[in-house]
DNA sequence: TTATTAGTCTATAAAAACGGTAGGGAATAT
DNA sequence: ATATTCCCTACCGTTTTTATAGACTAATAA
């Protein structure tokens, strides 16, 4: 399952996405809108700035915002980001990949059938974009 | 990513099926053949008998083995079982499903994009059994 | 019937992850 | 200068994970 944190920024970036037109957002206003925990949504946000997703503007008039369009920010860049490895297990992460211990992948059946999961969830992962989940009005 | 208790699980499962013509075998034996800790070992062959995957037979000659045909344990079962949930929010959830506070469902965009990743996922874990994990020799 | 073998059960505990909080610092607009 | 707003570091409490310990019960063989 993601965690609170992925849910939250999945939440404060479409919240962004939704309110593009009014300019930089305070981190306040997407607290008590999306009804999330002030300070832990700053972390959050930060997170996502320093990873290039958001850009931010301090002092009176600032805020967070969008640096690129929704439909160029996919979802698994932000699943990876805040929760780390989509995969199932550390032996088929593409991005976290790790040597099982105990097991070799050569003969492992378990690899094989992870992988396809794997690949099953970033088909669509990877061709969604933030576009994708906005809110249906 | 799955818990070290599914993990194992699926390495004593497998040992089990590949060594069913044996008879019952020792969780010292798994403990030993999988590299797993022996007590820690105990508690997940437990939990897979109280729901239905092992048998058990105690004193000499005694040991764990399979209930039913490889083929017939699938792969989403036992993950729920040790795991919990397969789907990434708690609203998406088939089995353990719960209402996301502070989201309505009806307009929220993620319900949709993440029922469709857990249909993909299940679309394999569950047509795969514990014969498609076996070690290939 | 007794010793041995093996699974069963309950409790405890260390370590890590999760979810959140506190409080000052730094930049910016006016 | 000062009010505003994000930035940064550290910390904290709870839950989950990953075990470990030890006594207990059941089956079997001799």
């Amino acid at each position: 399952m993601l965690s609170k944190k992925t849910q939250y920024a999945f939440h404060a970036l479409t919240y962004l996405a939704e309110n593009q037109e009014k300019g930089p957002i305070l981190i306040s206003e997407i607290s008590e809108e999306r009804k999330i925990s002030l300070k832990f949504l700053e972390n959050i946000l930060l997170e996502l700035k320093k990873s290039g997703i958001l850009g931010s503007k301090k002092g009176k008039g600032g805020g967070y915002y969008l640096i690129k369009a929704p439909e160029e920010i996919g979802l698994a860049k932000i699943i990876r980001l805040l929760d780390g490895p989509i995969a199932l297990l550390p032996c088929v992460s593409l991005n976290y990949y790790e040597r099982c211990e105990n097991c070799q992948e050569d003969i492992c059946g378990l690899n094989v059938v992870m992988s396809e999961v794997r690949d099953n969830t970033l088909k669509v992962l990877e061709h969604k974009s933030l576009k994708d989940v906005l809110r249906k009005h």
